[in-house]
DNA sequence: CCTTGTTCTGAACGCATGTTCAGTTAATCT
DNA sequence: AGATTAACTGAACATGCGTTCAGAACAAGG
């Protein structure tokens, strides 16, 4: 036997993509094999080497592709004026985002040590894009004296690390709504850099 | 050859472990083999089925110990009158504990997965235990007026993730010490959860 | 010194891994 | 319809995996 019917490369490949992506964040990247990702797309594990020329390709085109729309979609969001409604924006976007796609957000963080030095570099590069812009924010807050952040570096590595936490425990159809929770992550976030 | 000049395992043993250890935190727990660990205790690989009876069961061990420490440690720690005062002991340990011991702090986190289904259960339930703790300070100070905390549960989620948070940065001989670190975050967890 | 028990080696087991490739079939193009 | 290209199969390759075990070398106790 050889090509199936049916077969696609603008129908396979984006599985081959998906299911990567759900087995990577449920099992882990090391402890998912090549052929159980073809079995779950139903294809022979030869196949996937159309697809992507090795495993470790695999998972930085993931992890490249999900920091792409981060940054790009950041960019792309409204910029309010003034600190307090920039971190505002920050923060719900974030929420939103991280929600959205907690298989991408899942991987982003737990895979980075199995990136080959020079792919971790490069993702590791727009993370501190990514997060740059929320010290910024920050930066100009603690300058415009909206902000009590003695130490704006800190404070934004700790607004992250809870901020990027909700995937830890939040799960779609539970008591809270996206919104709800974004809301009272916003008054923590809120008052936790308030002059208090 | 066989039993090799000042072998014992009161030696090898604890080598184990604390190879393991690093190694899992370092590499993850699936790609790390019983022959690199071997390796770099020393031995030849058959010797670490003196010291455990395989290698989810080496996994698991390290995490119990872990839990069990942390769940014994705090037990011990003094406990001030008031919520504020409880929470900010809470912080402090907190921080403290987890930059004492990042390796087992990072395998505790990541390798939960990766752990059979019974083991995972009694780690999970020892967790809940000590997060339990802070939503219980968290529940008292908003009973007690001295804080403002709508969502209890919610907001020791995202005290607990910004806590352990200081992990993915801090390196010691850092600019900031483990003391300063703690002053900076509690002032944070103070200010978010005030009446602000 | 001799025995007993501990600790380790060296080799092997069966199986899974990532990757390659010649050959085959389906889809597409002329 | 025939030729070409795209997509996949099935099998193989070398290597590594977790685990087991008989036997050898050491340490400890009498």
């Amino acid at each position: 036997m050889a090509r199936t019917q049916g077969s696609h490369s603008d129908i396979t490949g984006p599985k081959v993509r998906e299911t990567a992506l759900r087995l990577f964040a449920q099992h882990g990247y090391a402890a998912v094999s090549m052929r159980q990702i073809a079995r779950e797309v139903g294809v022979q594990v030869g196949a996937l080497y159309n697809y992507t020329p090795d495993k470790q390709a695999l998972l930085f085109s993931l992890l490249k592709g999900h920091m792409d729309e981060l940054l790009a979609t950041w960019e792309a969001e409204p910029r309010p004026d003034g600190p307090r409604d920039r971190l505002e924006a920050f923060v719900r976007f974030h929420i939103r985002f991280n929600l959205d796609r907690p298989e991408a957000i899942f991987i982003s963080y737990m895979e980075l040590r199995n990136l080959a030095p020079e792919n971790f570099a490069v993702i590791e590069a727009q993370r501190k894009v990514y997060e740059g812009a929320l010290e910024a924010i920050l930066r100009d807050g603690q300058a415009a004296d909206a902000f009590s952040v003695p130490d704006t570096r800190l404070a934004s590595y700790a607004l992250i690390a809870m901020l990027t936490g909700v995937n830890t425990w939040y799960r779609a159809g539970g008591r809270l709504s996206i919104e709800e929770v974004a809301d009272i992550y916003w008054d923590m976030v809120r008052k936790s850099v308030s002059a208090g």
